[in-house]
Order: structure tokens, then C-alpha cells, then sequence
RNA sequence: GUGGAUGUAGCUCAACCGGUAGAGCGCUUGAUUGUGGUUCAAGUGGUUGGGGGUUCAAGUCCCCUCAUCCACCCCA
């Protein structure tokens, strides 16, 4: 029994390794969007009381009914992995009472989510999203901001021509009697609906809507519309935000089908989704969610934000022409000058020529093996993918002198070795 | 939770009808005792995911198990 065991990731749980850097240039640019927007950035404990995310998800929700993950502490208190970010920052808001700081709340926020599914394409048990939220203002105008800022952030990621899926669901009294009215059309189909569906006209019969099964597809056209139940706040609400994201030349469709998983949605609902992802295809979505502080035991406070899939949206900016070729680009210019001491009594002297780039602002590694070698280290210096090569050793030492090697041009210049960090420094930023 | 595919060297993959495991790349060293990439030479590479069964003989056939991937479902 004690053979020897491979650890390995849990199922579902990727070291982020090659696309580490795609991951840090998308989490620059969501700082640098964001925060031209006033939006602040904010962290929230990975786990919270297992109770939030029922209350605030939905009991109804798949996410919450069988996708947590949820486990007991030490004193037999539940706790869960968070598998969205809107209900923490909503815990967050009550909690710290952002409620009597500047309003609206806006804040942004990255990391890693949990959801106990089977993996495959895009669908991991640890995902990460980038996510933004707007609480304090029922206005339309937050949607349309919101939206263009989401779309800001995206055209400067590179990508051009994203339509945004949009739709209202309402307010809760709309999808009550929405529902009641499609549970009645669906009522005499009931034997024609699938599992699923059958199973949501009793618990949740908006979700039926998005189906994807052809027939029950068929069976939905003749249905009533969301959209002609919709109240009048409600439907004067979305106008504004469909009136206002003409006027400011956002794309985007309105689908009477979109409805969000996430049972805390009202009124304005997103989503953008991509041909280029597999199965798996949603980018990001949102919405409003004007009920859910209040369902968190707070005051009546509506809000609205978003959540980015970043492992899809890395996927598809390395997919973008020129883009992992920009991201080498970027990875190659910081890479480190490499000092090679040569000879076994010159390490130390490789230990303070490295500082001395360091402390010149020069990034620098040290091939310090000086018992391998020359031409071994210096292999290990082109596989680290340095172009600059400082040598140094006996002759040098003698002379007063350093060697810069240039491995992308195979040339090298002996330089004086006072103020060789500034010399270094010159050549590499010429 | 359901279905399908795939697990052989660090990586990508071969191995006929069951016959004793191979290539490319990589890695190490040398040709060049102080100069990487190209070239040449030598070397390093494996409990064929794990367990059991059938057989004279199993990478190959059968069963179980684990893992990965893809799809359903769900969503980011």
C-alpha cells in the first residue's frame, strides 16, 4: 500500500501555467476599465455561510440545487465555496453598510468560483470571473453605463463586433403573472414537454423558455411574450435602456428567450456569447437584481452588475489575431539579462553583478552552476529566453571589463565594468 | 447526474491476426579545457494509468477501477 502516489489537480482544478500572463493582461485592463468609471475594486472571502447563496441565488436555481460546493466546518456550521459573486457583494454591502458612503456603490472584483459539475470545454469546478456591481440606483441610466463600460472594456481587449444579447424579465409581480400565463398555455402541452420542463412549469416556468429541445421550441412560439405582460415601470425602465444604448452605438439584440439562471434577475437581464467557445459559449452575463438585498434581509435596494467567464474570455483574446504574438511580445522585453560568471571562484562576483542591474531597474537572473559547462549554462540561459548575456570571469576581472552578449544578433562588446548597469541598461531599451 | 471517446518515454505518437516496447522532439555529455541556436557523435529515457481475469504468451482480448477530454444538462 505504500506505492507511490501522483498528486494531481482536483478534478476540474487547472494550474494556470501557459496562459497565466493572458490571464494578468485581462485582469490589468478590467483595473484600468474600471476604474475610469469609478468603479473600486474589493475582495471577497472565497467561502461564505451556505444560507447566503440559497437566499440570495434561489433555492430553485441549478446553481444552488445541485452545483454547490458545500461542506461543514469544524462546528457543524454549512459553508459553501462561493459559485457566483453577486450575493457575497450584496452580504458585503449589508455587512459593511456601504449603504451611508458615497451612492451609487460601484465595485469590481476578481477571482475564483466553485460549481461541482462535470468538466468538459469552458466548464470548470474551478472557474474565475471578473465581475462588476452597481447598487443604489433603480435608474436605466446605471444599465446603459454599466453596459457601455462592459463594452469598453471589451473593445479593448481586442475584440470588435460583440452583440449583446438583452431582454427584460420584469419586475417580480410581471413574472408571477407571466408565469401563471405560460404555466396555462403550457398546461395542455404538458405531456409533450421534456423532464426538465415539466418539472419547471411547477417550479420556475420562465427557465422554459430558453430550452433547447425543437419541439418544445415549436410549442413556445405561439406563446405569450414576456415582453406584452411586462408592467408599466418595467416596460418604460427598458425603453430608456434600449432608447440609450442606441444613442450610444451599442450593438446589441433583444431576445425574448433570454432569461438568466440566477433567481434573483428583475427587469434589465445580458448576456454576450461567442461562436468561437465550444459548447460552453457564454462570455459573460448580468442583470438587474432589485429584489435580492432585500431578500438578504436589508433594505429595499436595487442593483445591478455583471460576471465575465475569464477562462472563455482568455480563450478567445489568445484567439484573436496577433494577440498571444503581442503577449510574447510583452513577456520577451521583460525578460532578464542573464549574468554568467565563468569559473568556480566567480559566483560571487555574478551575485553582485546581478544586483547591480537589479538596483539599475535591469531584470536579471544568475546561471550560477559555474561546475557546468560554459556552454551548458549558456543553454540554459537562451532556454530561459534571455537575449542579453553579461559574462564575467578572470579576464574580465583582470581588465576591468564586462562581456554583454546579444544572442538575437550572436554579437558581444567588452564594456567597462564601473557603471556597467547603465551601459546594459542602454543597450537592451535601444 | 447521463452518454461517447481516449489513457504507451518529459511532449507528440507508432507497435499487423495476442509473440517479449519503438520513432521524432526534448534532455545530458562530447566534437569547441571561455561562448547558446545549426550540424555530427554518444548517452538518458517505460511497472504500456491502476487492479483482476483468459492464455504457453497480453500494450493488444474480457471485467472492474481511476483519470482526462467532448457532448447532454447547466452556466461563466
Amino acid at each position: 500500500m505504500a506505492a507511490k502516489r501522483r498528486f494531481q489537480t482536483i478534478k476540474g482544478m487547472h494550474d494556470l501555467v501557459d496562459k497565466a500572463p493572458a490571464f494578468a493582461f485581462v485582469e490589468e485592463k478590467a483595473r484600468e476599465v474600471f476604474s475610469l468609471f469609478g468603479y473600486r475594486e474589493v475582495r471577497t472571502p472565497v467561502v461564505e455561510e451556505t444560507e447566503l447563496f440559497v437566499r440570495g441565488v434561489g433555492e430553485g436555481s441549478e446553481v444552488v440545487g445541485k452545483q454547490m460546493y458545500s461542506f461543514d466546518d469544524k462546528k457543524g456550521r454549512s459553508l459553501t465555496l462561493r459559485p457566483e459573486g453577486t450575493a457575497p457583494i450584496a452580504r458585503a454591502y449589508l455587512q459593511n453598510n456601504w449603504a451611508s458612503g458615497p451612492q451609487p456603490v460601484k465595485v469590481f472584483y476578481m477571482g475564483p468560483y466553485f460549481r461541482y459539475e462535470r468538466p468538459q470545454e469552458g466548464r470548470y469546478r474551478q472557474f474565475h470571473q471578473i465581475g462588476a456591481e452597481l447598487i443604489g440606483d433603480p435608474g436605466p441610466y446605471s444599465d446603459v453605463e454599466l453596459l457601455v463600460m462592459l463594452l469598453r472594456f471589451l473593445e479593448e481587449l481586442g475584440f470588435e463586433d460583440l452583440e449583446v444579447g438583452l431582454n427584460s424579465v420584469g419586475d417580480v409581480d410581471c413574472r408571477e403573472r407571466y408565469s401563471e400565463r405560460l404555466r396555462e398555455f403550457l398546461e395542455p402541452y404538458r405531456d409533450e414537454l421534456g423532464a426538465d420542463s415539466r418539472r419547471r412549469l411547477e417550479t420556475n416556468p420562465l427557465r422554459i423558455l430558453d430550452t433547447k429541445t425543437p419541439r418544445e421550441r415549436e410549442l413556445l412560439e405561439g406563446a405569450p411574450r414576456l415582453r406584452d405582460v411586462l408592467g408599466g415601470p418595467a416596460r418604460d425602465h427598458f425603453q430608456v435602456v434600449r432608447d440609450e444604448l442606441e444613442q450610444f452605438g451599442v450593438d446589441f439584440e433583444i431576445d425574448d428567450r433570454l432569461v438568466r439562471g440566477l433567481d434573483y434577475y428583475t427587469r434589465t437581464v445580458f448576456e454576450i456569447t461567442s461562436a468561437d467557445l465550444g459548447a460552453q459559449n457564454a462570455i459573460l452575463g448580468g442583470g438587474r437584481y432589485d429584489g435580492l438585498i432585500a431578500e438578504l434581509g436589508g433594505p429595499s435596494v436595487p442593483g445591478i452588475g455583471f460576471a465575465i467567464g475569464q477562462d472563455r474570455l482568455v480563450d478567445l483574446v489568445l484567439k484573436i489575431p496577433g494577440a498571444s504574438a503581442r503577449l510574447n511580445a510583452e513577456a520577451h522585453r521583460r525578460q532578464p539579462v542573464c549574468v554568467v560568471p565563468i569559473g568556480s571562484s566567480y559566483r560571487g562576483h555574478g551575485m553582485v553583478l546581478a544586483q547591480e542591474l537589479r538596483a539599475a531597474g535591469v531584470p536579471a537572473i544568475c546561471e550560477f552552476d559555474s561546475l557546468r559547462p560554459l556552454k551548458a549554462r549558456l543553454k540554459q540561459a537562451a532556454r530561459h529566453r534571455c537575449r542579453w548575456i553579461v559574462l564575467f570571469g578572470e579576464d574580465e576581472l583582470v581588465a576591468g571589463t564586462v562581456v554583454l552578449r546579444d544572442f538575437t544578433n550572436s554579437t558581444q562588446e567588452t564594456i567597462s565594468r564601473d557603471g556597467f548597469a547603465a551601459t546594459v541598461k542602454a543597450r537592451i531599451s535601444a
